[in-house]
DNA sequence: TAGTTGACCGGAA
DNA sequence: ATTCCGGCCAACT
């Protein structure tokens, strides 16, 4: 299991409704500092199986997205029931 | 093999 | 609150 595969497992894992971070994935993944990385990949993943668009920047903010872009981004999560306030995803922090 | 790039993060001004 | 800067890591050329 290398790098690649264990993002796209917890990426694939996130729930409907929900969005993860760049930061906690990589933490799940056992390598705190590698949000970096993390985006590299997912960045360069095309496969639909995976929903890249349900992660975000740790400060709430969308990040990027090489699908349609943000607004593109931003309808999807909606759609799903994530609440977002002008830009920024409630992230609920403990 | 080495250098560059990027959908990032956290701290400082 | 916003902007700037250095650090970190994986993928690409």
């Amino acid at each position: 299991m290398n790098f690649k595969d264990k993002v796209y497992q917890l990426t694939k894992s996130i729930p409907k409704g929900k969005v993860a971070t760049y930061k906690s994935i990589a933490v799940a993944i056992g390598s705190p500092k590698s949000s970096r990385g993390v985006a590299t990949v997912l960045s360069q993943n095309f496969d639909p199986e995976i929903p890249c668009h349900r992660v975000v920047r740790s400060d709430g903010t969308l990040g990027g997205y090489t699908r349609g872009g943000e607004a593109k981004k931003i309808k999807l999560l909606k759609r799903e029931g994530v609440v977002i306030n002008k830009k920024r995803v409630e992230l609920t922090p403990i």
